[in-house]
DNA sequence: TATAACTCCTGTAGTCGCTACAGGATCAAG
DNA sequence: CTTGATCCTGTAGCGACTACAGGAGTTATA
């Protein structure tokens, strides 16, 4: 068993984050030893680190919560596994279609605005009625 | 002069969002007609809808005031302009490099997950030590 | 003229996922 | 015995809104 330290040195979520997940009951209320510090079982940190790579794989916190469950139901439901991933593949493609989308407004706004101009033509087009 | 609701719907800037501003100092508070209701002239309608379109591009709400205020002032400094947009477009290929990445990861996931899985290989890559 | 429906006001709280304290208790090492 | 690390609870802050609650004033219709 583990104190809050090592088990954030161990799944890489921090200790702060760790807390945070069990006031929101994304990981259930770990042990606590007899001086009331909390303990977590090799278990307990395999689940923040669960939590951690759905994060980094930029599932919302609450799809991270459901993917967890899945994962801790007996039979698993692959289904839905691949319906939520995809879901968040999708969601994904759509931010990056319009990031491209604004990368070339913005470009196409700064490329007038380039040397010794006197009157900045970005400021132009915002101001634009 | 207009009602903050005609305000809203010229500059494209939501009402409560227009009240957000002005508490946040990012526009200036507005004449108050004798029943205490805002009063927008035309020049207030248009900083916001230049702060609008600032943020259609992304900048962040305080890099929007940087350029309202740019705009405003007498000598228009396009190299500051400039300067900004510039990094903010470097901010953009960044997040759009960082999505691709996710992309490619859950894509790679999501791969073998295929039909009729009995043990799901994203739970698996997810728990692994 | 009465009433309904609309718009506006202030102030506060919620969103998301943490992160950063404050103020204190406990523990391990020298 | 002291220092410094770690832990505890509880609360507030971030960005940029958004959504009320509870009230007041305005406009349109019957």
């Amino acid at each position: 068993m583990f104190a809050i330290g090592e088990a954030s040195r161990r799944s890489g979520v921090g200790i702060e984050t760790i807390r945070y997940y069990e006031r929101e009951g994304i990981v259930p209320a770990p042990e606590r030893a007899p001086n009331n510090r909390r303990l977590y079982s090799a278990n307990d940190i395999g689940r923040l680190r669960f939590l951690r790579r759905c994060r980094d794989l930029g599932f919302p916190l609450a799809h991270a919560k459901t993917l967890l469950d899945l994962s801790e139901s007996r039979h698993e439901d692959c289904q839905s596994v691949r319906k939520l991933a995809e879901s968040h593949i999708e969601n994904v493609r759509t931010k990056i279609g319009e990031l491209q989308r604004l990368e070339a407004a913005l470009n196409e706004l700064t490329a007038n605005c380039a040397v010794g101009n006197v009157a900045c033509p970005l400021l132009r087009r915002l101001q634009s009625d």
